[in-house]
DNA sequence: CGAACTTCTCAGGACCCTCTGAACCGGGGG
DNA sequence: CCCCCGGTTCAGAGGGTCCTGAGAAGTTCG
């Protein structure tokens, strides 16, 4: 079977091959780390640093999935965007967007299904993103069912973002929802504080590891709240999280 | 099964198969917005940019609906139709055309049984249109019965556009009813303000995402008054849909 | 032509989220 | 015993998101 660096099983195309996905931005350091983390993920990758060499790039890959930068310095997302339809009609597509670009020429662009994040973004975010859309798409085949993500008795549900543990309702932030994604789809094994702030937090983020101690604890009294621990510190080491009953 | 990239049933024709549309319109962003928007719903989908090459598309595709601008550079929509229909008589159309263009004209032909859409539109009008004409031509069969929506004890008629709650009629305006269908026709998944955007709101509409919170909050006024929330915001992600007892 | 309605912009304000700084805690080593 | 260290928690500033009311412009309909 087939299974990531990460030791999770993969997430796969329904004849049991790798995801082939493809990563297109003009900065190098940004299409690096982004192959690097969906490389991870078990995936076959391939980058491209403008449009022209992304089209070549794709009909040599065939890929399942895109991650496209709008602003290249050749020509825009929308061009590319239907260029990669005709290469491969079904090609699903995650647009990296500025923040203040934000909404300019969005129009449209998630109607077909397609996706979008704004920069500056987490790694964690860009792999869920990816691994929706694919979900959505039929192209995966899901070996766990669904949109779920279990640990014990602590569900979460990516769609609606919602969580329960022992069947009550969690309500949780946007930094302490993703933080507890990164933990679930990481179960038993220790995560070091600095590994957590590169998924979860944004590449540009200039605060210290402190922060996630903070959220840790923050999670604690809302995850753990008068139950039984599914958080643990190894001291030195990083966090754990793992079902109550092994 | 066939099933959509969104998840839901797929929409197909009387023998299992895909049902087929071809889209016609000389603005290629907006034939493939729209291409992207159907193709979403499970159909096979195929584009041309002027009449002529409409007609081999369709002999090729034989479709069972066609999405035909009325303004081609080569030739004008109802001659293109003729030909259509000499391709395949049976074929559902749906007509896209200026507001102010001349409306009786498209008045005779839709007492065909096709049915038009005048720019700008919202591609959920769009897609809607075109389930509408092919549930009538009885061209689709229908996974999920009839004309109805339901979540919990909310029911949409989109034939008659009878909103109830509990039984209880609740009246909206034109956007209230394409913002609660596009929430109805996804519930318990997180739709972000842009996708809305995108999807509710025509593709011309250069407001920021704020109406789409204002519109929540009529809906809300509406659907939700005096009674347990159906509508629930994410802060930071979206707004979801939920019945009461999940 | 006027009334009712619909859509959208604007601005105020409430509330939530995030992160910083500092106090606190408990264990281990000097 | 005291101090250092890693970790936890508290309090609060500041920034952002979201909600709502008021009203202007456009549209529909009688």
């Amino acid at each position: 079977m087939n299974t990531t660096r990460s030791g999770r099983p993969a997430l796969t195309r329904p004849d049991g091959t790798p995801l082939r996905v493809l990563v297109v931005d003009d900065d190098p350091d940004l299409a690096e780390v982004l192959s690097g983390a969906l490389r991870y993920e078990g995936w076959q990758v391939r980058s491209a640093g403008d449009g022209a060499s992304a089209l070549t790039e794709a009909r040599e890959l065939m890929p399942d999935a895109v991650v496209l930068d709008v602003m290249l310095p050749d020509t825009d997302g929308f061009a590319v965007l239907r260029s990669l339809h005709t290469v491969k009609p079904d090609v699903c597509v995650l647009f990296l967007t500025a923040r203040d670009a934000v909404e300019d020429r969005i129009a449209g662009i998630t109607a077909g299904g397609d996706d979008y994040v704004t920069k500056p973004f987490s790694l964690e975010e860009v792999v869920a993103r990816v691994r929706g859309l694919l979900r959505r798409a039929g192209m995966a085949r899901q070996l766990d069912e669904g949109p779920r993500l279990t640990v014990g008795d602590l569900v979460m549900d990516e769609d609606s973002h919602e969580v329960t543990r022992a069947g009550e309702l969690i309500e949780l932030s946007p930094t302490e929802f993703e933080l507890l994604r990164f933990l679930m789809r990481n179960p038993r094994r220790v995560l070091s504080k600095a590994q957590i702030l590169d998924r979860v937090w944004s590449y540009d983020f200039g605060g210290r590891a402190h922060v996630v101690e903070l959220y840790i604890s923050y999670l604690r009294k809302k995850v753990d709240a008068g139950r039984e621990p599914m958080i643990h510190t190894v001291r030195g080491a990083g966090y754990v999280l793992k079902p109550v009953t092994p």
